[in-house]
DNA sequence: TTGTAGGCGTTATCAG
DNA sequence: CTGATAACGCCTACAA
């Protein structure tokens, strides 16, 4: 493999001067700049990435820590992370943290001793606290899904307990008034605000919560199932299920649907996230968009701006969950 | 940061004797070696990986491609991957062809920049001339879902062409004379092997092919709602579509539903991939399992042993598919 | 605008 | 088993 030296050599110039006119940063004439493209060309040159980053110190790689790889909701985090930095030529390297503390903080570890430029996560089992610690570190790191309030400007995230007040006042508006809710982990700050928004909205309707009508589920198929088995097995009625998620919401009505409830005649149930697969369930889900996509992108654009210098990239930090009303909530 | 160097003084000890410690190659006297760790600890050391992958020409970083990040598919796949290589220390980068000849060329351009020490494929665009050629480049390219007979060791595949017979032979079975068949694009090797595998079925069947049943879609959801769109159009009446993917399959369900088709009464639909939302569909998705979590790992071994020098590792690199019969499907 | 020279933090090759 | 020392390929003051 042809190095810098060897162009330097062919093109009659030094090696400074190869290296600014493939950095593009320093004035190079003309008819300099043309020499050494062509030496290049002619050598089949290419930069070797590692010597670049170690004299330079930066590695033009971006961590990205998401809780799971497979799932709908992360694949679209993914793909906008990806498309941007990539249009961008920033390498993305990718890991988990299953939603636990310890993987998360593993996770983390490991992308830092790979010298990434900056870490892009998605973490739900670490505290405030070590999100704030880990920012004053010397690797930039942004938050996307996650809001904290001391290190907000590198946060971008959800009004999720909008999102939760939205979905629980749609059911409401329609007229039921005895909801069963199936939350996700009760540690995870987004379940926590979900539900709160659902507080907030039976609250404002004068509704009391029926906390036998509550139970906490994992954001998964099974656990959906799992809920609306237990609300069931409790023999008080409902006409409505908000549920924290649309995975949870898909394996409640699979559930329901095996034990003889008419969907959505007998009961309405509502999701959250929107992701894909929400339209193609049947009946089709109501639910909560969570702009997942365009969120990823934005984690993107600001590290792009702030670790790149890439200005006037526009950032929108704070989002606003939509309702996608469908066919799986009707009137009671 | 502390370095090396630090290190060795602190320990008083050779640069080149720390890096003994840490790479564990070389007999290094265990006296020596609790001198060395113990002044890590105390500095804090941690290895620079770009100076060690300049210095070594290994990157510990492995490149993988796949057509989208999102998708229940190619997430299993990723998860397959990711948790096995991860296990093993080594770094994924990633990126996305989109099915595109030239956008996965430009991907494998992107990633071998990155002077990845192994490339992990799934590729639907290039040619097998270009993978082959590919194949004697320097950086060893294993392909996950695609088999190519000249480098057929590099190669995780799945009998499409069995997967595709085991399904329409389900449907046989079941009494079906009037199928129907979506079809992924004709230029991607899956498509073309499960139509192969359709039409051997029925061929020993003694079931003509329809050429007005047959449309080309594209593996997404959209396609198969244009899909059945198309073939109820024609006017030709049919009891049962095979779909070449389970994405296309709820797509058809969804539309076949809203256009006044009783499921699985009116028509019987079987899909393909097993992707988890098959059995969150309704009437639940009978389908072919494509075991991609599993192949993903196993492409992720195949690199370990070759690349890394794992030893051991028990690679299976031809997979079988698996009908899984649920409710979609219904003697006609 | 261009060239020179000293790193960047490890690994690897030799000796010893 | 351990120590010097030259790479590794490029970047970046600084000088010209």
């Amino acid at each position: 493999m042809a190095t810098i030296y060897e162009v330097s050599k062919l093109a009659n110039v030094s090696l400074a001067t190869v290296s600014r006119v493939m950095n593009g940063n320093t004035k190079v004439s003309d008819k300099t700049r043309e020499k050494v493209l062509s030496a290049m060309r002619e050598l089949g040159y290419r930069p070797n990435a590692t010597a670049r980053s170690l004299a330079s110190n930066r590695t033009d790689t971006v961590g990205v820590l998401v809780s799971e790889l497979n799932g709908a909701f992360f694949g679209e985090m993914m793909a906008g992370i990806e498309q941007e930095l990539r249009l961008a030529d920033k390498h993305v390297i990718i890991t988990t943290g299953h939603s636990e503390e310890e993987k998360e903080k593993d996770g983390i570890e490991f992308l830092l001793s790979r010298n990434c430029d900056a870490l892009i996560l998605h973490v739900e089992g670490v505290s405030d606290e070590y999100m704030i610690e880990l920012s004053k570190g010397k690797v930039p790191v942004y938050l996307v899904g996650r809001n904290i309030e001391q290190i907000s400007e590198n946060c971008i995230s959800l009004d999720n307990e909008y999102g939760g007040y939205l979905a629980t006042t749609s059911i409401l508006a329609q007229g039921h008034k005895e909801i069963a809710y199936i939350a996700g982990q009760q540690f995870k700050p987004d379940a926590i605000e979900r539900f709160a928004g659902h507080k907030k909205a039976l609250s404002e309707a004068g509704v009391e919560l029926n906390q036998s009508l509550f139970f906490e589920g994992d954001f998964k198929e099974t656990g959906g199932a799992a809920g609306i088995k237990a609300l069931l097995a409790t023999g008080i009625p409902f006409t409505a299920l908000v549920c924290a998620n649309d995975e949870m919401a898909s394996g409640a009505m699979k559930y329901a649907r095996e034990h003889g409830i008419d969907l959505p005649k007998d009961l309405s149930i509502i999701g959250f996230d929107n992701v894909i697969f929400a339209n193609y369930l049947y009946p089709k889900l109501t639910t909560v968009e969570y702009p997942i996509f365009e969120m990823g992108q934005m984690g993107a654009k600001l590290a792009l701006r702030e670790v790149y210098g890439k200005q006037d990239v526009y950032v929108k930090q704070v989002f606003s969950p939509q309702l996608k009303m469908r066919d799986s909530t009707l009137p009671v």
